[in-house]
DNA sequence: CCTTTTTTTGATACTCGTTTTCATTTTTGT
DNA sequence: ACAAAAATGAAAACGAGTATCAAAAAAAGG
């Protein structure tokens, strides 16, 4: 899991940054400014810092040498169109990559991975992540759920389901938020939606389906 | 302990060099232009160069030439943007790899490393790295794959894919990923190229082909 | 520069899963 | 026991995602 600092005084750069990194699976702080960049560093270690070059107060160059005195976070600058004479400058200071405002959030995302794939960073080797309860064994990396060691042939919709009640066990899930967290935040489906896929859920999980509890009037809860 | 030959006019690029070299333990002998350097390469004798395309007095091409007539220290060849044309012609003269300016030096740290472990100076003996999976033999060091001992003739892409699932066996590949990290960070394709890709491969791999695993929705798994 | 191979693209076919509907049954709380 | 909520079953309509093919484009090799 990698943190990531977001440092530009656009509020709107930012939440978009923000969006799509969380998309990516980073968890994102951001920053207004260079120097409110520099105090974010000394309370927290982040694994990339986003700086925008152009900033009151403190700008991102200024900013990165700050950092860099005490750290060695790669740095991925955001500059506008027409500074892009001071990219040397930067490389200077040890900045990882460039990116030219507009840029598209997707080609960022990619640089991203990049930076964080040559820091070496993401050459450890994924860990998985599994869950076993009693006979069931669910594997969120491989996206493979067993049942007594036997590998159950589950649709889309019910590993999704699956893997949300399990990651969210023990705990009351309402009929609208399993709709709004499995389905989508744009999901404007029937409730009988959620009634046949847990149907088709227990189905599957055979014996085991006592585990998805009814909480009647409000939703499920998935027990372990 | 490498010696390093630095070739560029501008005095500013030599110093980013050096100091990042420097930092990684290389000794760093500066040149500012393509006489300049063959001179130096006469009197010492360099593990790797940095040429700088674009000099006074002898460009970076000719003076690798030059150099090649007597040595054959590895080059790495660096060029400002829009110059990638020569590429080709760089890679005739037998250099082994190419930086594009404006560059982030800790890329081309890495790129150094690579050459000089290519080029056998680091002695230490390669440790073949190789997979079996049922009568499938994936071969990374010598990028051969086997099937049933009968070596399989795949197409560069192919190879490409088919490494990278199995590196990653048993992990849910999102077709993002895929595109992203066997195509790169700047790729903006097609989904239907990875389609084709693992169709191919499928067809390659023949019986074991059962070893791709569709996730709808999600991507691909390679199975082990 | 031309030929061959590889890769990408676009159109199309098709499979499969999802969603919805509806009628009926079961469970649960009061 | 009654009413409300949930489960069940089956089937139709629908849609998204994938496979496949052929042709174009790009790259590699001679």
């Amino acid at each position: 899991m990698y943190r990531i600092l977001v440092v530009d005084d656009e509020e709107r750069i930012r939440q978009l940054i923000r969006k799509y990194a969380v998309f990516e699976g980073f968890v994102v702080t951001e920053a207004a400014d260079g120097m409110d960049a520099v105090k974010k560093c000394r309370e927290d270690a982040f694994d990339l810092i986003i700086l925008d070059v152009m900033m009151p107060e403190l700008d991102g160059f200024s900013a990165c040498r700050e950092i860099r005195k005490s750290q060695d976070t790669p740095v991925l600058m955001l500059s506008a169109r027409g500074e892009e004479y001071d990219r040397l400058h930067g490389f200077e200071l040890g900045v990882d990559d460039y990116v030219v405002k507009p840029f598209s959030p997707k080609e960022l995302m990619m640089r991203i991975h990049a930076i964080l794939k040559r820091s070496g960073k993401d050459a450890r080797p994924v860990q998985r992540e599994v869950v076993s309860i009693e006979s069931l064994t669910v594997d969120f990396t491989g996206r493979i759920v067993t049942l007594n060691g036997k590998k159950l042939d589950l649709s889309p919709k019910e590993y999704d389901l699956l893997f949300y009640m399990v990651k969210n066990r023990n705990i009351a899930l309402s009929r609208e938020k399993l709709l709004r967290d499995v389905w989508g935040y744009d999901f404007f489906g029937d409730d009988r939606t959620l009634d046949t896929h847990i149907k088709l859920l227990r189905k599957s999980l055979g014996p085991l389906s006592r585990l998805i509890i009814t909480l009647r009037g409000v939703g499920y809860r998935f027990e372990a």
